[in-house]
DNA sequence: CTGCATCCGATGCGATACTG
DNA sequence: CAGTATCGCATCGGATGCAG
């Protein structure tokens, strides 16, 4: 990856794609990463997944789940019994997702905790500088 | 990457941890992406980064960079000549964070078309199906 | 069981104006 | 130049009710 001197991007990435940027956004997509990684495993119906994440409301459930299948990575598959089964399953694209998620689950994983302490320490540094207290 | 039949999972990720899900929606967000990016290659000034940028208002890229700097990813320096001058550059930790995100990015562009392909197919699948009218 | 439509509060973000 | 505060609009997201 390499940066021009006037803010241009040459190689592997371009930010200025709508497309692109499009993608990373649904990666940033707490829910649409979750899913992808429970369905990394093995197909779910609809409320199993509901009951594995536990804290999606059922609008974002579908609202996610379509937007996957949108892009291509989930696959919907409705069995016309009764009571009716809807079978949600990773696409052979869906299944390539997983392990650009993983290398950035991994960076999270593993810097969480030098994060953390720099987020206290900038807080601290905040409080402390322009209250001129700083046990507020 | 594993994960266990009953949704739990093992290794690498954990979507439950809100730690990692915090870092994991800085990276969706498209300015700190960009930002990150934009700084990978040389240290930048307020100003600078905004018309490299060019979309994005100035609050939004002050709150990017703040959240940036509160996570230890980009470091603040002010000089105090006049008119001042603000410096931005990414930290070491902010610097590990490019090589998780050219992964996801080429991941993004390397299917940029494919998710293009199934979004078209999947838009022209729904008008022609609940309506009744295909060209709608 | 699965899913859509609606209402409604919370939040995000851009535009603008003002300060140091 | 760099940054903050405020306003107003747009979107997000949860809760609920209805339908196949």
């Amino acid at each position: 990856m390499k940066l021009l001197a006037n803010g241009k991007l040459t190689g592997g990435f371009d930010g200025d794609c709508p497309a692109t940027r499009e993608i990373l956004n649904r990666v940033g997509d707490k829910w649409s990463v979750l899913v992808v990684v429970l369905l990394g495993d093995a197909s779910r119906r609809f409320n199993e997944l509901r009951r594995s994440i536990d804290g999606i409301s059922q609008r974002m459930l579908t609202t996610t789940l379509r937007g996957l299948e949108r892009d291509g990575l989930v696959k919907r598959t409705v069995y016309p019994t009764n009571p009716p089964q809807v079978d949600y399953a990773l696409t052979k694209l869906g299944r390539t997702l997983l392990t650009p998620v993983s290398v950035l689950a991994g960076w999270a994983q593993g810097h969480r905790a030098e994060v953390q302490r720099a987020r206290e320490s900038f807080d601290t540094a905040k409080s402390g500088a322009h209250g001129g207290k700083a046990d507020a």
